[in-house]
DNA sequence: GCCCGCCTATACCGATCGGTATACTGGCGC
DNA sequence: GCGCCAGTATACCGATCGGTATAGGCGGGC
């Protein structure tokens, strides 16, 4: 593994067991096993070793969800794909989960919340995009998209979350039982 | 307002603004127009301005929910008595929760998770009760009662997060319609 | 008048913060 | 052999970090 790598894995390592403004740039490079100017050099500073980060681990989701939320007409097997894929990549990626979890509800004028940023309300939208879509067939379902694509990102995130803290297995029939329970309420 | 109560307020005020350890203790007693040794007669140390400050301000939410939490057979009712209590307390202590909120998603070896911990875990045990208790009275809910008191809380979350941002109004009408969905999903 | 204890300020501590100036290395084109 | 350039290390910068030693102000009890 090259430097540069080596530094965004070491990098998402501590950040996401401790922090972004926790660790330091010395405790990173010093994980790493080299020294500052290399971390300057390939970044050039904390901020853009953060967003690099950022930038390369997301497109592995932003690629599976717009492969899996197009809508065909079929609102159950659209939202099922988005959970599986949401599932399969956290499960993949857990400390970049983590990590991008813990920014999005960070402190609004902190730098972790400006860089997941675009990438999070990106994720909303596109999610209003279906939800709107949806209400086309189900008429019952409209105006009410922000509200859907909200506890629908809500609930995904609270279940990748329970995992992350081992109160979870992130499998095929937590899929089923959490687009179920969105759909038809808890009594069913 | 006496010293004490001006640094609890101004910590709470830069905290929840740019996070925890954005924010050094110079700052915040500048801020309170004092000075260090006044913060630490008070408080010992950092660590301990943050307990003092989530301990105070905690009160009021734990008071709210164990007299709404109470399952008396009627669980829209007390579903929707649970949201009031957690929107009334969110619009009251705008900052506060968003400080509490952020703070629960912060890496786990951090001292903001490590501070709201104790608290959260409480929350969710009084939920779950509640729903174990409910399914008495609703045998298909039985056995899934982690899950109910995740996703209620997660739904209750979301939808202040909505609110902190802009994005929503906490009112009555909202605690009717957040409850009747999680109950019946979005199809009614 | 005097002392005591609570509260507060000045001035300082070593450590760490993010970032950089400078120089050296090794490989590659010519 | 020579120049060039990406990559790396040594050593350093001023600023800020959390925390503290010391001393003085000040009100109440006696």
């Amino acid at each position: 593994m090259d430097n540069r790598s080596l530094i965004l894995a070491r990098a998402l390592d501590l950040w996401s067991e401790r922090g972004y403004d926790a660790v330091g740039v010395q405790e990173i490079v010093d994980a790493a096993g080299i020294t500052k100017p290399t971390l300057y050099h390939y970044f050039g500073s904390k901020r853009g070793l953060l967003d690099a980060l950022i930038e390369e681990r997301s497109t592995g989701l932003r690629d599976a969800l717009t492969a899996a939320g197009t809508y065909d007409h079929n609102l159950v097997m659209t939202l099922e794909a988005i959970v599986r894929g949401y599932f399969t990549y956290a499960r993949q990626n857990a400390e970049f989960y983590r990590m991008q979890l813990g920014f999005w509800f960070a402190p609004p004028q902190s730098e972790e919340y400006a860089a997941v940023l675009a990438g999070n309300v990106g994720q909303h939208a596109a999610m209003e995009r279906l939800f709107e879509a949806a209400a086309l067939d189900h008429g019952n379902m409209r105006g009410r998209h922000k509200a859907y694509a909200a506890t629908f990102l809500g609930m995904i995130n609270t279940y990748i979350g329970l995992w992350l803290n081992g109160y979870a297995e992130l499998d095929d029939d937590l899929v089923r039982r959490a687009v179920h329970q969105f759909q038809h309420g808890i009594y069913s």
